[in-house]
Order: C-alpha cells, then structure tokens, then sequence
DNA sequence: CCACGGATTGGCT
DNA sequence: GCCAATCCGTGGA
C-alpha cells in the first residue's frame, strides 16, 4: 500500500507551476499522512490559491515575514499557519522562490484512516450523522483530523511524512469555480476550486 | 511596545 | 443566524 503511494507521489514539477494551475489539479489528489506504520489519506475536494504579488488576501502580499516565510520558499513545502487563536490551516508552496504562492487546502473526503481522523477531531470513533459530515469539510478541520499542526510547517511534500500522490489518474470529474471563502481584500477573484457536489464540499 | 484582528469553528439563540 | 473562543503575527506608535 504505502509503496505504490509513495511510487505515485507528486513530483516537485508539479509544484513548481502557476498556483491557478497547481490549484486545478490538486483535486482528485490524495493528501498522505504517514503516522509510524498507520496511514491517514483522502482525496482532495476544494481548494483555493493565493498568489502573493497581486492578490491582497495572501499572507505573502506585504512581504517576506517569519510566519509567512515557508511560502517565499521553494515549490512543493507544506505551509501551515495558526488563526483565530485556536486554528491551523495547511497550504501548498507553489511556482518559483520569491513568489509567495500557494493553495490553502479547504476540504477533503476521507478515503484511509477514518477511525484515526475521528479521534483526532472527536476524541472518539463512533461519530453522528452531523460529525462524520463535519469532519474534513474545512481547511482547519483537515489540520485537526490530519493532526497537523505549527510543527508540520515546512514540511517537504517529497519526503515520507507528509505528501500528495495521484492514485487515480484521468479521473475526470466536473471542477467549478467560484469566488474564495472567509476573506475581506480581492474579495473578487474567482480562485476558489472543488469538485461539484462532492459532499465534502465546505459551505 | 502594545493593540488589533484574522484564509475558522461550533455552540447557542 | 449570530457571536464567542483564544492566540500570536503584524504593523503602527
């Protein structure tokens, strides 16, 4: 199991492209999380990308600053920000050094490791209707479930720990687009991509 | 040095 | 539907 993941495992050319472009095809990826011999996956459902230069609701727009220099960094990191006191949300470095590119990953079915996931949120495995709806339908919910956290930042997606890999290629379902959830600046870029009527979906 | 508010969530009205 | 929780990075003084 672990060896074909990891054969199909996003190389760091993938990355290395234009965020709306990375941001696209993100979906239908898996996000893996290897924890000792236990694996936690789920497939990719709605994204959103924020590109430094022009847009005012990256991080990255007013400069390079300790917390948001992993986005600065080369293509292919895990960027992974605390807010609202409480929260991490996990993005993906994008394009070349200096950019400060990347894709927030807002929601994910999950596909391996449920019972882990609802521990991590839950503190339990038998969940109601209501939880296991709420359980990775959120980019801060992903980070819980997926037991990322402050020190998962920079994290290389190359490497075994954490990473993204294509399991099922030429899937082809219907990608909409809309604008992005949560923020107050370029309220109106339509950089917001998921998968139409996955349920996993947040919103 | 300090005040502000955020790429959110969940509980209560 | 509304709002509190809860922290720390950021930016202005």
């Amino acid at each position: 199991m672990l060896e074909e993941l990891t054969s199909k495992k996003l190389p760091r050319s993938f990355y290395s492209r234009d965020v709306l472009q990375v941001a696209t095809e993100l979906l239908n990826k898996f996000l893996v999380k290897t924890i000792g011999t236990n694996l936690l996956i789920g497939k990719i459902v709605e994204v959103e990308a924020y590109k430094g230069a022009s847009d005012q609701a990256a991080h990255t727009y007013n400069g390079k600053t300790e917390r948001n220099k992993i986005m600065f960094g080369p293509a292919g990191f895990l960027y992974v920000y605390f807010t609202y006191g409480m929260h991490y949300c996990c993005n993906v470095v994008t394009g070349n050094p200096g950019e400060g590119d990347a894709v927030l990953i807002r929601g994910i079915e999950p596909v391996e490791g449920l019972e882990k996931m609802a521990q991590n949120r839950f503190g339990k495995i038998n969940l109601t209707a209501l939880q296991k709806k709420n359980l990775t339908n959120g980019p801060a919910k992903i980070c819980k479930a997926f037991g990322i956290a402050r020190q998962d930042n920079g994290t290389d997606l190359l490497g075994s720990k954490i990473f993204i890999a294509d399991l099922m290629p030429g899937e082809n379902k219907v990608i909409h687009s809309s604008t992005r959830i949560g923020i107050k600046k370029s309220v109106n870029l339509p950089w917001r991509y998921f998968i139409k009527d996955n349920p996993h979906v947040s919103n």
